[in-house]
This record gives structure tokens, C-alpha cells and sequence, in this order.
DNA sequence: GTCTATAGCTGGATAGAC
DNA sequence: GTCTATCCAGCTATAGAC
């Protein structure tokens, strides 16, 4: 039984290093280091640097899709919809961290790829019925404001402290515990902030 | 004088394709092939790669120093202050979109030398400023909220969508004009919103 | 200053013993 | 399944002619 436990092992290291260096800038070396096994192993499994970096991949897009599908299809006024998919997404964001820097890199360096995969997996169409959510809330006059615009100050609140962790840590001269404080609280206050923002 | 234009295009060739690829994703043939020029000739005049890039980043530092500095010193309310600085952040970024996202990925890469940078040249306490700013403001009442949670509120929506661009335009399936229509109005966007969200 | 040719290294991948 | 030794491609960097 030893496979799955080291294969388990390797994928763990891999996202840690894959996530924190990116493809290009990590080294199979230091995967295998922080597996504490070497090289050729992580070849043995996972045949290639790419193929590793296939799986690691495969599995945060799966985890990053649910994150963005938390909005609910129940009948309910739009502000509770965005309470519960604010709080849903930001517990998601807590307990990892990582995949939203790793996925705005990945848009970055790779978008044409990207866009493949997200038009393949559909992942894309939660996002755009959400902004039709949106537009409908606002031509009824539940909330005000542009339906655009709103929505990308939503996802913005949500996603960049979260991806800019460490940018936010240097400027504000924040330890990892401070912004752990921060973000325990996050999900109420973003929401406070846009219900002021929108409501009518 | 050709020194100077064969160094000019230089830098402007490593800019597109550091910003685009990263320090190790970046391959000097690219730069070179961007240039108009052969590999050689980088050499001759940066030296290295690792030159190179230093080059370009210290002149990115730059500019976004600038852009985080754009807070008014002179006596007028808080949110005055805050309009303006919306308003210079986002010309700036919209003349250098790249530049937010480089900075990110920087930071995440690289957090520890960063934080050197920054402390060195100080560029943090117009950040820290800019908070302390906002603390008097809520004990004044001028405005309501969590100092530190509506300030992270306006920075996010300042740097998301710019360094999230290619990741907007895939899931909202924008092209770069109809990214360009929503950057243009979103200065004032960004205002009333934030405005609606802090007023008492 | 600009080019061609080439040295030299880093790091991914594999052969083969155990 | 795991390890040591080794290969080889890709890339940075430089020597040297013009």
C-alpha cells in the first residue's frame, strides 16, 4: 500500500511548489525535497513534469469551480443569494489560500489554454447566470447600480485579498496572523459594504 | 546614438515579455526576437538576464510607487482625497496594465525580498498613511466602516480587475475593447460605490 | 556595435542494479 | 518500488571575427 502514500505525498509537495513557484519556476528537485523522496520517484509516478503538473492543476480547478458555483438556484431576494455565496466562497478561500493567486497566474500566462478548458468544462457559464442574476435584481429594483461593474467590485473584494496575501502582508506590515484576523471576519464585512453600496 | 535606441528597445521588448512570462519563464531568444536583435547584443548591453530583469523591474517599481502615492496631502475631505486617488490610480493603470499583475506575482514569488524593497525605499508608508488617514476619518464620522476592511475594499477593486484582466475576459468572454469600455468608466464606478458603501 | 559559433551549465528524464 | 549514475536538451553566456 505504500503507493497511494507516497503518490499522496508527491502531490502534496507538488502543490506547494507548483503553487508557490509556478511551472516554469519550480524544480523537480525541490518537489522531491519536500516530498523527502528523489527525483527519479516523481518521475516513476508521475512520468513528467508537465503530467505532475497536469494532476495538481486538475484537481484545484475542480476545487476553485465549486467555489465559484455557490450560488444558490432557490428562490430567494438576491442579497441573501450573495450573503450565502460571500460566506461559501471566502470559507473555501480560508482553507486554501493558494488557488487564487495560482489561478490568476495561470489566466496570465496561459490564457488562450485557459480559455479552452473553461469553455470545456463550462465553469464560465455559473459566472455569466450570476451576472444575469444580477442585471434582473437591478431592473427590478432590488439593489442599484450598474450590473457589471457591481459584480466585479464583488468578486474583486472577495478574490484579491486573498491572491494578494503576500503583496498585503509586506505593505501593511502584516504577519500571517494579522491577516488570518482580517480575513476570520471578511465574509460579514465584505457583505455589510456592498448591501450599503446597493440597496436602494 | 544608436546605443541609446538599441537600449531603448530593449528594455521595451524585455518589459512585454518579463511582464508576460516572468523571470523564468521568459527565454532571452524571445527578448531578443521582440527586439528585432540576436541574443548577443542583451548581453552586451545588460550583461545577464538577471541585469536585465533588474532593470526593468526597478523602473516598474517606479512607476507604481507613483501611482500608490497619488494621495493628496492638502486639507479637503476624505472622500475629495479618496475620488482623486481613484481617479490617478486608474489613468495610470490603464496606461500600464501589466504592471499590477507583475507587482503581485512578485510579491508572491519573492515575498521576502520584497519586503527589503519596500522597506528600503519606503514605499509602504504612503500605504500606511493612507490607513491612518481613514482611522481619523471614521472617528470623525466623516465616514462609517472597519478602517482597515474598507480600505482593503478600495484597493481591491482598484488592482483586481487590471491584474486580473485575462482572467475577466475569459469568464465574462470580453474581448480587450469591451475590458477597455469597462475600465474607462470605472474611476467614477469605483467612487459611487465606495461612496454609497462609507456614507453616513 | 553587431554577428556567428560555441562553451558550459542547469535541470528534466531514463537505464539498470537492487 | 526505490536508489545511483548518467544522459541529453535547452538555455545563458562569451569568445572572437568583422
Amino acid at each position: 500500500m505504500k503507493e497511494n502514500n507516497t503518490e499522496e505525498l508527491i502531490k502534496e509537495a507538488a502543490i506547494k511548489v507548483f503553487m508557490a513557484k509556478g511551472l516554469t519556476g519550480a524544480r523537480m528537485q525541490e518537489i522531491a525535497n519536500e516530498a523527502g523522496i528523489n527525483r527519479p520517484m516523481l518521475h516513476y509516478y508521475f512520468r513528467s513534469k508537465e503530467k505532475l503538473y497536469e494532476v495538481v492543476f486538475s484537481d484545484a480547478l475542480h476545487e476553485i469551480k465549486a467555489r465559484m458555483e455557490n450560488l444558490s438556484q432557490a428562490e430567494m431576494p438576491i442579497l441573501e443569494k450573495i450573503r450565502l455565496f460571500i460566506e461559501g466562497y471566502m470559507e473555501s478561500a480560508i482553507a486554501r489560500p493558494e488557488f487564487d493567486m495560482f489561478f490568476m497566474t495561470e489566466f496570465h500566462n496561459n490564457k488562450g489554454q485557459m480559455s479552452e478548458i473553461i469553455m470545456q468544462k463550462k465553469t464560465g457559464n455559473s459566472i455569466k447566470l450570476f451576472l444575469i442574476e444580477i442585471e434582473k435584481a437591478v431592473q427590478k429594483g432590488e439593489i442599484v447600480g450598474e450590473p457589471k461593474q457591481i459584480f466585479l467590485n464583488l468578486l474583486s473584494m472577495l478574490i484579491f485579498p486573498v491572491a494578494g496575501k503576500s503583496m498585503l502582508e509586506v505593505m501593511l506590515d502584516y504577519s500571517e496572523q494579522d491577516f488570518m484576523e482580517l480575513m476570520k471576519i471578511r465574509a460579514s464585512q465584505i457583505y455589510t459594504f456592498f448591501e450599503r453600496a446597493v440597496k436602494p
